[in-house]
DNA sequence: TATGAATGAGCTTTCATTCAT
DNA sequence: AATGAATGAAAGCTCATTCAT
């Protein structure tokens, strides 16, 4: 009755198949994914699933939401912190790379497969996306109007520059690589502070 | 004969059938985008296109081809630009900016269609990616040896931090927004080389 | 008889469950009316319908015994009435034709989805349908050999073309035509004893 | 590898599927007729099927068309021939009794798959069903205005009313029964032309 | 009396690819 | 050089029914 890891009798149903689905889009992406490798990872039926998801779709949504809100409540902590914006700043900015190296598998399907979404459903995923983004960018400007960070470039610009690393670990970060991820996040928060010296 | 896309007098065919697919697999992905509807695009028949190509996954090596030859091209000429080095690092990143975002969807397909090729023609690509980061890590260490650059960041990051944010262009960029493509480019070169003052 | 709409608290459960189902049956047919659905309409979970009906066949031999047994009552009543036999023949033929109209949702169900049903409870309903044949049968015989009623025709195929014109009047009548039902079923009832003159 | 008797080598497969499907949504219905079933007993294979045909509903579209092509150039032949008007609507109503018992299969998806359509496809046969249904009433009317025919009823009426008889033929005409196709429309047609007295 | 999670078989349709011509 | 009929495997999804509670 050995099955996968994922297999049955550990948790309910629905996180197992949140999970198995998860690690799959993340390793094969969302097309290649059938839901019977999903099911077969979970130890149930096609019938389980779509007693608990109305559609293949709907489970990436899940893996979609889940990721936004623990960045998001994450994301709130750091910038809300008692301390220098520079220092709220620095630490958000790290925090979001060891977490995302953290959880590797969801960034590849973040930016990968968004586009798998329904118009209805990526507005969503967009809406919620566009107040990370905002949450970020009022704290360069915070620094900005402070005069601590320059203000040469718009601060929109500054926090894709900044995601656009973030997006991009996932293709070349290897956890088994020279760098631990706590050292990658310093060096990169020190390049976006560095950046924004006056 | 005559199979390489812009080469001497081939027949128009193949280029037909490139383009069109270009075109969808950036529209609608890889896997959505299916062989029929490219050679309907294309205004040809499937046979035409198994003339042509042994199979879907070697249209797409094709286009990773094209634009990996193109950008290569392009670094070459600028970094080796008879300019400080400075100049040359700021010429460069700037114009990868503006050549992505002028071909937003060779650049889409770039990054979310890696993982569709298979691990032999994925090395290929990998290979000659490798060879355009050296490229550009090579100016990096340049600046750094001669002390016009910062050398607290490792070179390689540097250089993925920068790509990064050109990868993330796809997600963000529209040609209807107030930026012009050069505007970002400049935005964007200043910041790196503003992260890497000493 | 309180047949509100078919929600939750109206009536007993077994009656909610078979007024959704001759809706639905009428409306989309048997096979393409799902067990959710019938539940759903009437306010009901699965487990409850198949506490009461051993599957959703047996649901549709209900909705053709409760049909059957309604007409069977009333050709009885007409037929056996103390009258001459052209007029216990029309007044026969047109109430059909006025409570089909009155029930066209039944009608539909029971000459769409007969087919439906297994071989033995097809059997069953065959053989009550043939007792209401015969009866009116008897009718048009009885005035075939008071003289009443012309014998060029067998008294079987006069009773299947009146019925076959029953059978039709769900593919055509529409209750916000230009005829109201008991115009109908004079019209057709006058043709059938038309046919009949000697 | 001997198949049913529609089986490969026969006929052009376009053909074949469409006999195949036509026999077994005669048998079983449109619903219960698996795609499957149709390949098999056609010879072939899934993809040929959808290689000629969009979907399993055109299959059904296509048996309808030809139906109704048969029986309109019937009607219009009889109905245009030269002969009194009560001979005419004599033959041709006893024509489609026979023409119907010889194609019972087709009679039996026709009234009882129609709904299976598409409201766009459904709407089509309905328009072609409406032209056949007018020329056979414009005969009555003509019969009616000529004064052979009485004018008692409508004649829409009148014609429903026989044609729900010829659609009541697949409920109970069997081949192997004591009457022949062509006694069977002698009857029914003189049922309809003695109703229509004066 | 009633729930609802779970099953497992079956459904229609899509698709990359082959091959005789 | 090019066609297009045909394949065969796999896809996402539906559904009547069961059963522990």
């Amino acid at each position: 009755m050995a099955r996968t890891t994922d297999a049955e009798g550990a948790s309910p149903v629905p996180q197992r198949l949140l999970a198995a689905a998860t690690r799959l889009f993340a390793e094969q992406g969302y097309d290649r994914t059938s839901v019977q490798e999903i099911v077969e990872a979970a130890g149930v039926t096609k019938g389980a699933l779509y007693h608990y998801f109305g559609s293949k779709e709907d489970l990436l949504q899940e893996v979609y939401a889940r990721v936004l809100r623990l960045q998001q409540e994450r994301l709130d902590a750091f910038a809300g912190a008692d301390a220098p914006v520079e220092e709220r700043l620095r630490s958000a900015a790290a925090d979001v790379v060891v977490t995302t190296i953290d959880n590797l598998d969801d960034a590849s399907i973040f930016f990968r497969s968004m586009h798998h979404l329904s118009p209805e459903k990526n507005k969503q995923v967009r809406a919620e996306r566009r107040r990370y983004h905002e949450r970020f960018r009022a704290l360069v400007e915070e620094g900005q109007r402070a005069g601590v960070f320059s203000a040469a470039t718009p601060a929109d610009l500054v926090v894709d520059y900044h995601f656009g690393s973030v997006h991009h670990l996932s293709t070349w970060y290897r956890p088994d690589g020279p760098m631990a991820p706590q050292q990658v996040a310093d060096h990169l928060a020190d390049l976006l502070l560095r950046a924004l010296r006056p």
